[in-house]
DNA sequence: AAATAACACTTGTAAATATAAAGCGAATTT
DNA sequence: AAATTCGCTTTATATTTACAAGTGTTATTT
């Protein structure tokens, strides 16, 4: 018996998160979505990282079916489109702060601002809600 | 401007996690090594998500240079080697937790045992360390 | 000691996916 | 009305992955 915690999951939900956001693309685009105030077609393709935009096309279609992103036209301009976080979108957070945090430990070359990690790690609950706060809508 | 705490980062946190272990695969070998009790190459293999062996074999051999798993000859038949998370790699556990708890929310047909789903939301510290205890090592 | 088996890959080939660049239609700007 | 912006879509090529079979090393059996 290995771990009577875990035993054997048949839906594992490793595999449910990767299934809905399980690749590098898909992470980065929610990270932008999150983090970097990004939320048209061109901020994800001009993000640095070098997306080819029909995958960006896949990814950003892949999100919104799985219920992760919306996509609203833009009133400010009708031939734009406006991505944001759903809900279960936001409630991605966790999951990304937590692998900030370890990122910010084990790689020297992480640049997140000390006063942002001094937050995560003192009161990461009040920092998500500030970060949320900042979120559209 | 968009968000005081993060600004504009280059040295990417969620880019360096990617560069980690941002595949689907490895976070399955990660969950495997981290849930599951399994150490062993044929325990990987025949998981039951039919990771093909020469996949398989690039994933250990990155993630053990990345320094997220070790891997030494099983004392107990020298023929195969164990598997293991190092410190680095055991300390993604909290983003794995975290991943679980968005999935067990949002996927109806995760079986995460209730026990294992109650203790993460009430005391995930102590959920951690008893994993962790689990854990070879 | 030799043959067999188990184990962890490695190789070859086909299929799927990614990249890069060009093209397209609708909406806006000029 | 013409030119430009925007969000894709298509196409051609390159890379990655999947599947099947084979290889080398280490146990185990005979």
């Amino acid at each position: 018996m290995v771990d009577k915690n875990t035993k054997d999951w048949s839906g594992c939900p490793v595999r449910f998160g990767m299934s809905q956001f399980g690749d590098k693309w898909s992470f980065l685009i929610i990270r932008d979505l999150m983090f970097k105030g990004r939320k048209h077609y061109h901020d994800f393709a001009e993000a640095g990282e070098g997306i080819s935009t029909n995958v960006l096309a896949t990814r950003l279609a892949d999100l919104e079916s799985n219920g992760i992103i919306s996509k609203l036209r833009d009133p400010l301009k009708g031939s734009r489109f406006i991505y944001a976080l759903t809900q279960k979108g936001k409630e991605l957070m966790p999951m990304m702060l937590a692998m900030m945090d370890w990122a910010e430990k084990y790689d020297a070359d992480t640049e997140v601002p000390q006063e942002f990690i001094k937050k995560l790690r003192n009161n990461p609950d009040k920092l998500k809600q500030e970060i949320l706060g900042n979120l559209p809508k």
